[in-house]
DNA sequence: TTTTAATACCTAAGAGTTTTAGGTATATTT
DNA sequence: AAATATACCTAAAACTCTTAGGTATTAAAA
């Protein structure tokens, strides 16, 4: 059951994918959405952090800083390239999903 | 299109399902077959060899050498152990895409 | 009220997998 | 004769994730 790690380049897809759904969310939101919603798909801090970096250096989030109470949250969203980029992510997946299907002979999604 | 990089793992399920399928396969002959069964994934020798040489050493495939000519082909064929464990690699696959979708709130596979 | 758990951010060393870039040798095709 | 295909291999580098910490605020439990 605990398939516990995430597949290559997964990661950013999920983060992408779930801030153009939300528009607007931070780090630890994230974490707490994918557990709330894949209970077998954990993220952990420590590489999400990173990743959140490393797609705003890259131009495809940008960040902006809330006050709550006295701690400070960092909202992300998706810039124009942020958009583009998630489409690309997405059908990488759905691409790679139907190529082992093909492999593997198999219906891998049931749903 | 040329989603280039196979994502993380994936490559030991491909080597045990298509040894499930085919009974036994050399090295080369798994580079060929998933070339032409699907023509975006491409799998390196310099991933597969020693993707090989580690199933072999945790048991999990058994090696034959066949002399082809004057050359020598290097069979592998999945153990007990390799079967059960291609029926739980399958289930993670599955498992995955299927948490993948609730995540990404897609169908990853039309087929 | 003190301690624990949850929220919220972060980094760095290490592990694991794949790419890149070679190498060797035989067999076939051009 | 030279180039391509077959068939095996390794090692350095790149990339991603885990593990294992760290800091600080807020809420819940003891």
């Amino acid at each position: 059951m605990k398939s516990n790690s995430l597949f290559k380049g997964s990661l950013t897809t999920i983060i992408l994918t779930l801030l153009e759904q939300n528009d607007k969310m931070y780090g630890y939101e994230i974490t707490q959405k994918v557990k709330e919603i894949a209970n077998d798909l954990k993220i952990t801090e420590g590489a999400l952090y990173p990743a959140l970096h490393k797609l705003e250096g890259d131009g495809l989030l940008t960040v902006s800083i809330e006050k709550v109470g006295n701690r400070n949250r960092k909202y992300y969203a998706l810039t124009e390239n942020g958009k583009i980029e998630t489409t690309n992510k997405l059908n990488n997946l759905k691409d790679f999903v139907e190529q082992m299907q093909l492999i593997l002979n198999t219906k891998l999604a049931t749903t």
